[in-house]
DNA sequence: GCGACAG
DNA sequence: ATCTTGTCGC
């Protein structure tokens, strides 16, 4: 388990952080197919928090992207950065992210975030944001909608509806996951393509509605900030 | 101005 | 995210 250390010029203020968003935007890639799906490594990533006394954890687990056998795991405590503000979720949960991320060995093909990625209101969220800084393909796979709404998907696992912008741009897609079970929202963080990141989201959900990778990080993350003595 | 609002 | 009991079902 390594420290947390706030990366320089880190945004303290909502003002701030929007400027930095307006700036990072500019830096993802979108016209990368990404890694195939089933092939290499993939790593799940999330953070948990004890606001009473400001500490956070964060969990990086790897997995073998075909046989979903764990490879490595990580982590990361130290202090909480940023407030949660709807929009601006990358500036609380980055920076210990991105720590466990650093102790890894080896850079996983993928990187799986808990939130959003391009379905975002200034499209540039979580799973962008995390892309751009660490220059891995990412993808968001979230729990809950946020800005955008959809139409009724089918009940079959596997079954979509698209996320859509009031350009009409489809900037996410809900992702029946398992049947008859509320769906995970997909879209695409850094270098990887909406329709590569249901692909691996699904191989990834084989048995359960969020992916594993998720579900081992958020696993660890808490056992982290069980043993976190700030 | 009033809600809605990833984690 | 986090606070929390029982309960229904495989």
């Amino acid at each position: 388990m390594t420290i947390i250390d706030i990366p320089e010029g880190w945004p303290a203020d909502e003002a701030r952080a929007l400027a930095v968003q307006d700036e990072l935007r500019a830096r993802v890639v979108l016209d990368e197919t990404g890694p195939e799906p089933g092939t290499g490594t993939v790593a799940g990533v999330d953070v948990a928090y004890d606001d009473v006394r400001g500490v956070v954890a964060a969990a990086a687990v790897v997995v073998d992207a075909r046989t979903l056998t764990v490879v490595e795991e990580s982590t990361a405590v130290g202090k909480v950065a940023f407030p949660y503000v709807p929009g601006l979720l990358a500036f609380r949960e980055l920076p210990a992210v991105l720590a466990a991320l650093r102790s890894l060995t080896r850079a996983p093909g993928l990187v799986v975030c808990d939130g959003y990625g391009r379905a975002h209101p200034r499209r540039f969220g979580l799973a962008s944001h995390l892309g751009v800084l660490t220059g891995l393909p990412s993808i968001g796979v979230a729990k809950n909608p946020f800005v955008f709404g959809h139409g009724e998907l089918g009940p079959h696992r596997g079954d979509t509806a698209p996320l859509r912008a009031d350009d009409g741009e489809e900037v996410g897609r809900a992702l029946r996951t398992q049947p008859g079970v509320k769906p995970v929202y997909v879209s695409a963080g850094h270098r990887t393509a909406l329709d590569t990141a249901c692909a691996h989201t699904l191989l990834l959900a084989p048995r359960y509605r969020l992916p594993e990778t998720t579900r081992r990080a958020d696993r660890l993350c808490r056992e982290a900030l069980a043993a976190a003595v700030l």
